[in-house]
DNA sequence: CAAGATTCCGAACAGCCGTTCTAATCAACC
DNA sequence: GGTTGATTAGAACGGCTGTTCGGAATCTTG
């Protein structure tokens, strides 16, 4: 891939953000070759696979209008920030994050999902490679999580004794809950006294607790 | 304009919505057909041209998938929040607020501060006018409102019985409870067994919970 | 029930859109 | 200077899209 390349590609990327922005509607192939300077349709279409085999865009084959540009793609454009600009304010701490999945906070019951649902989430309270789980049960309502929060998950190893983590106890089994090492196994607590802890000899932890965020109806 | 008339015009916009939604890009008139329950694209024309008329949406004409929802129109559906955030086409689908000081959970012991500390709220559990309150005081840790949590507060002078309130008791003093109208009088009820009730005859609504975000460390 | 208005269908048309194919142009390299 | 690969132009296609028009179906009104 050449220098030259390189650069039509992210232009064409960014002549798709700004026809989002100024038309609410993505461009055409047509629409984008006026845009960055190119005389024929095909040319541009030819970039547009590059960009879609890179992830940066997707589309729906034969369809009109139907670019969008992935969160890969918003990243590369550095666009995260694009509010502040239009309303000329200070920065977003925020970042947006994927909802990956539901757990049960009750049971080892369910696993990651195959969805693609994103949030902002404050800066302050995540990190850039954080993800989010929906909460179900309430295993874990003594420690203020309810059913239906959104928990930030900080993805790590290890965990400190005491800590919220997201520990997999079997195949496609995830659960939230507190960790605690004794004597040579594990014990996962969970914040309700109807629910008994649970032991095992080694579980795997995917993730840490590092936030919370609940909207109230 | 007849009944009928109007919850065709209504449907045909929600139709567009969750097209935006689903898809990222408005629908063209024959998907909005397939949408509603119609056949023919023209019948769909001419409930566009009445809702462009009425200015809920706004069209560029002859090209494709070029309608948009004027604020009024999302404001029709409600979803003043919601389109944006699921489509990701806005950049961050969060918005800075303010925290406006610390209130107290415990009892009414503190009011508003000067302060101009802000934070990154997510779009999806706030509205634009939103402020922030931080949580002192463990009254609320029934309703798993912890120490510390900031609370996303929505300004309103009206609250359904049971709803969270920012609630001003006296001058210069306003707590955060459960608001409840008993008889001639206000209950503000702690979720804290340890806490009892407080009665007023008179109390200052000053806005409602609609968020709680909680940093782990 | 009759008359009129409203709403919808079906068909058609011109233009737009994504896509494909071939050929021309260009840059880099041996 | 010739070869190779990437990039673009140009033309063409089939399908999609917005729009228009006439007429049928449905509803409203008196």
């Amino acid at each position: 891939m050449t220098r030259h390349d390189q650069d039509r590609k992210t232009r064409i990327l960014q002549a798709i953000a700004e026809g989002l922005r100024r038309n609410g509607t993505p461009p055409t192939v047509r629409e984008i070759a006026d845009l960055v300077g190119l005389a024929a349709p095909s040319a541009v279409h030819h970039h547009l696979e590059a960009l879609e085999a890179d992830r940066l865009i997707e589309r729906e084959s034969g369809l009109s209008r139907s670019i969008r540009i992935t969160p890969s793609g918003r990243a590369l454009l550095g666009l995260d920030d694009e509010v502040e600009v239009v309303r000329g304010r200070t920065p977003l701490a925020a970042r947006e994050l994927t909802v990956v999945g539901q757990i049960a906070a009750g049971g080892p019951i369910e696993a990651y999902e195959e969805r693609s649902e994103t949030l902002a989430v404050p800066e302050f309270m995540s990190t850039a490679d954080s993800y989010l789980l929906k909460i179900r049960g309430d295993s874990m309502i003594d420690a203020q999580i309810a059913d239906g929060d959104y928990v930030v998950i900080k993805p790590s190893q290890v965990a400190k004794n005491g800590d919220i983590v997201v520990a997999q106890v079997e195949e496609n089994a995830v659960t939230l809950k507190r960790i605690y090492r004794e004597g040579g196994r594990v014990r996962l607590q969970p914040a309700n006294e109807a629910y008994p802890p649970m032991f095992y000899d080694e579980v795997r932890v995917q993730g840490v607790l590092v936030g919370v965020m609940r909207r109230v109806h």
